[in-house]
DNA sequence: GATGAATGAGTATTCATTCAT
DNA sequence: TATGAATGAATACTCATTCAT
């Protein structure tokens, strides 16, 4: 009824609550959402089940941490690559370098990215929050790449478009689906429409 | 135990079976697959619980059947204008054609889209069905191209990655997400990004 | 999400709902509401647990079925007594008779009215239900009383009290608390109590 | 396992103790026992989760304990009233009397009269409390009307019965359950009822 | 004495699947 | 073929109670 969640400040306790999410992160990952119960994530948090909802109001809940988890994991090296960027850009070199970071990046977290967003799909507070991490990095690049002189017109909505690429290639690449496909080609093709979009 | 499934061959079994799958498409478009229970399938298609299991093997059986209808109707409206492309080919008319297209056909799917792709990171099979249907139109628009004279380097590796593009425009156009967007300007760029994949 | 509730018309069926509601009496009776699961209430009734909420709701849902058995158990036999009542009224015979069955009816059925009773204060539904069976039963006397000529004022207050005073009896006298009481004596002095109020 | 119950003899400790009770009491009465969980019943008491094991053995004991609160404060006025009659007693006026008090005091305390009231089906400790504790004011009352020279036979039996007949009106007041009844007209019949009981 | 984090058994309810008719 | 009643395993979540600090 009246159950209040614990905002965990002393250290034992942060440390329990990162077990917790890092056990969601992990089981969501490799088996999604929905088939991972509470007791599993208990039990390889090391925790009991009670404590679960001891710091998480409900399963969702967990989810909702394990994203921003992720997003932060996700995006912040690309933000750190802008954030090091000095006039003049050199596009072909960017394109590579974001490319590589977010291939790595995916490789690392493939399947999360996956039940994270699938679950976007039925949850409005998940979309929601993807939404908004998306909305603020894409307004934090373009406010770099002004600062750097570069003036394209429609610029939130190319930089918004080449993010959608490179996930979109991201994923492609790592999951290898295609037989018939040579990833290596496609990378290059990838890279040098990014270059044209803001050249 | 060993039930077997009938493979309907008479017509009002047929019908029948289309009935279950008309009302799985709708429900998993609607809700979801996790909120779709078996109960719910066979009472919108009309008939008993029972004999949902005399079609088909069990509830992700359904979603697989889904799935080819979803694919047929998605991606045949772009093969069609596949089909009745002359040359020379015009491209910005052709990417005009395709994304608008696209869309429509978004519009009116977009919820069934997110249900099976989400399935697809949890389940396998639908993941493979997924894939050898992409494979297949991939190539079919590959050899029309190439019937046409189109000879661009790495073909099959423009289309992919071309339909790649389209779809998430697609998806984003629908779902209309982010505020700061104009994607009237977005949609543009998008089809100026296809004409250069291939001209 | 969307459960139906059997509303069970064939015999076999109200048999079964019937063993469900019988072992939610017993069960109830014996040890109380929330000291009773559904899982023994299944297996009282020799059914699963799965079909209980083919024909209930939920176990407040069975509560409340009992209580209606309850009632009707609890009271018919005074309103059969009222039933066959004829001018001119022996009142203390008719007090005696009265009192007699209440004490019988609540001997059998002692805890059940205790547990049903405690829920109506913790259960707006319950003690609605409860209230609308007292209405009916006190209205329905009053009627017959009119009938065979009784003009008491008040005469639903009456009744009332009288319903509230035998209550209260028939349960002091079952659960023969009170080591000092004598209880002879005591359903006497009811007798001629309830005589005084309508003569 | 062998936790022992402190004796609390220190003044900080009997304050603790009565908050803990207050809480209890407060508790019980608006959502009653089962709705009650005894982090709630710490909390509103000020004191942690743990020190309430300090003071009962159980979240039961607590209950014992509110009821002899209860009792006591539900009984007192009315045998303060009884001490200071003086022969010769004015019965109507000492009815009248009565029931105010009673109603009052139910209009107080009339869900946690419910909620011990309910609790002595399930369980026989409340039970024999509240049993106890009716005998003692029965007895009371008793020898204060012979000593003023009541001498109906069986004084205890009426009284006891005048007890059932308040609290039942009492309670029928309070709650105003049927909108049939005119509780004004009913209240006067009580009245010359327990006069009718001594003179 | 006191804290409040931690435990883990307990429970109502759902639902894919089966099976008697 | 068809029905829909029946099954029972599975699961999120609660809460009285304990215990390390």
């Amino acid at each position: 009824m009246s159950q209040t969640i614990r905002q965990p400040q002393q250290e034992r306790s942060i440390e329990k609550k990162n077990k917790i999410v890092k056990a969601g992160y992990e089981l969501f990952s490799e088996v999604g959402y929905y088939a991972t119960n509470t007791a599993q994530i208990a039990k390889r948090a090391g925790v009991s089940t009670g404590i679960v909802y001891g710091y998480f109001k409900d399963k969702r809940d967990i989810l909702l941490e394990v994203l921003s988890i992720y997003v932060e994991r996700a995006f912040s090296p690309v933000l750190d690559l802008m954030d090091s960027l000095v006039a003049p850009i050199d596009y072909p070199a960017l394109a590579k370098q974001v490319l590589a970071k977010a291939i790595a990046i995916h490789g690392q977290n493939a399947n999360i990215h996956e039940a994270l967003h699938s679950m976007s799909h039925s949850d409005a507070q998940v979309n929601a929050k993807f939404i908004e991490l998306e909305d603020a990095i894409t307004l934090q690049i373009a406010g770099k790449l002004a600062s750097l002189g570069v003036n394209s017109p429609n610029l939130n909505e190319r930089i918004h478009f080449a993010m959608d690429i490179v996930q979109s290639f991201s994923h492609e690449f790592i999951f290898d689906h295609h037989t018939y496909i040579d990833y290596a080609a496609m990378r290059e093709i990838v890279e040098s429409m990014l270059v044209s979009l803001f050249e």
